[in-house]
DNA sequence: CCGATCTTTGACAACGGTTCTCAACAAGCG
DNA sequence: CGCTTGTTGAGAACCGTTGTCAAAGATCGG
């Protein structure tokens, strides 16, 4: 269980580092396969798994149930803003809501507390444009 | 588009009504069958999907992506805190969270502002059973 | 009631994202 | 180099969900 670095884990890491907002695993696939690096399907899945398990990407849920992935700036735990239009992805710090979910969640007698939080709405350009 | 009352969709109402915590398309229509008022399962799914529209149930996606449906007791905007081992649902009233997270997206030039927040944990009951 | 109309139903096929399978392949190592 | 063992990839399988379309039934004017 070596963890091996391939061409492939290479080439996806690469090709989420020039994407700067969410993707799917299947806009990677054909993002690589366009620039002649070609990687198998289900290996950009088991690759992008194994970052998210390793907290190297964040990952998030569209709203038709497809998971996006997104190679964050911040390592530690925080959320997103992200343009519904665009996919502009803002990084959110939050430490009042940190607190209100453990309280909540506490006052409740639940243990192992996890959250989601994710904001949507529409950038200021995006709102522009369709003016 | 009269929305005709039919056997099967008060029966798919009734059967929520029974349950107390989120359940899925496929729970229900297996309810159902079980009690011996069956009903299609692609009815079901219609059956639900337009009471979410009417915002007469909340639909939550689990983890795996399947969609879960719940008559909450309140009608207004609410949040939930799930036990992810039995379902067990509390419903959350947050205006800490409501309040932050209109600032929040507002400060980075955002409109038409929506948010997901969703608390998972293991309640006390599940927490002994494990034990 | 009765039949005309038009929505709803349900068995089954189709869809789409994700995971599995397994033989061929290639890191890493001595 | 060869060996060992993790990795790859084409295609099949999976599974929740949606589409199909002929048959059933809710609604209503007459
Ligand atoms: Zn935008
Ligand atoms: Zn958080
Ligand atoms: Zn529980
Ligand atoms: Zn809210």
């Amino acid at each position: 269980m070596a963890a091996r670095m391939t061409r492939q884990r290479t080439a996806v890491v690469e090709a989420l580092d020039e994407m700067a907002d969410f993707r799917s695993a299947q806009q990677l696939h054909e993002a690589l396969r366009a620039r002649g690096e070609s990687v198998g399907l289900a290996t950009v899945y088991r690759a992008l798994q194994a970052l998210a398990e390793a907290s190297e990407v964040d990952v998030l849920r569209a709203e038709d149930g497809e998971s996006l992935y997104r190679r964050c700036a911040r390592r530690e735990h925080h959320h997103h803003l992200v343009c519904r239009m665009c996919g502009r992805t803002v990084e959110i710090d939050g430490p009042t809501v940190e607190a209100w979910a453990s309280k909540v969640a506490a006052a409740q007698g639940f243990d192992d507390i996890e959250h989601t939080i994710e904001l949507w709405g529409t950038c200021a350009d995006c709102r522009a444009a369709a003016r």
